[in-house]
DNA sequence: CGCGTTTGACCCGCGC
DNA sequence: GCGCGGGTCAAACGCG
């Protein structure tokens, strides 16, 4: 009951290397392609594979420019090397989630840093970013055009740090948050 | 006063 | 080669 991270990891097995378990039960296309097995009306099957696609975690990023933060910052402060890690993604994992509102409480605190409308959603895409020290766990939340009431929160990364937030919060997620999964 | 949100600008990758 | 779309940063602002 310290860390209801086995919400997400559904408690399947031990958590691999990271502290999400999920990873290893949410892989592949377990979150979309369980869902989407039958009954979504028009949620998810309306999306394109463009906007939220779930690497099988072979795509593994490094954040080659997250460090520098940007290359604008004059001139990239190193300008000779990251050509060994171009584009591996760390492995993202989205989730569906019927919910009334965007921010989906999971026992971390997320700092916003980003909002992008998207081409195909009328609704924003907004970017959260884990604000513990050294963890660089990413998260955007995206409701669909067609379901307002679907929200899609991707993750990306692995938190390597205890949740912050006390336990009897896992309920008050459960309430606000269904898993779309009839 | 500290922290988180907002918002515009910038950069990069990819498709045409 | 250019344009579009997506992703991120950073300064300013607001709130507790």
């Amino acid at each position: 009951m310290e860390n209801y991270q086995n919400f997400f990891a559904c408690s399947s097995s031990a958590p691999p290397p990271a502290s999400m378990g999920f990873t290893s039960n949410m892989e592949s296309s377990n979150v979309f392609g369980n869902v989407h097995g039958h009954s979504i009306p028009n949620g998810f099957l309306g999306l394109k594979s463009t906007e939220i696609h779930v690497p099988t975690g072979q795509e593994v990023e490094n954040i080659s420019r997250s460090s520098g933060g940007f290359g604008r910052s004059e001139n990239e402060v190193k300008s000779c090397k990251k050509k060994y890690e171009k584009k591996i993604r760390k492995p993202r994992y989205a989730f569906q989630t019927r919910s009334q509102v965007d921010i989906l409480d999971d026992g971390y605190r997320w700092r916003k840093y980003g909002q992008k409308a998207v081409k195909n959603n009328k609704f924003p895409r907004s970017y959260y970013r884990c604000t513990h020290q050294g963890c660089n766990v990413k998260k955007q939340v995206q409701r669909l055009s067609k379901d307002e009431s679907i929200v899609v929160t991707t993750y990306e990364g692995v938190h390597t740090h205890p949740i912050e937030k006390p336990t009897d919060n896992f309920e008050h997620i459960l309430n606000q948050m269904q898993i779309y999964a009839p």
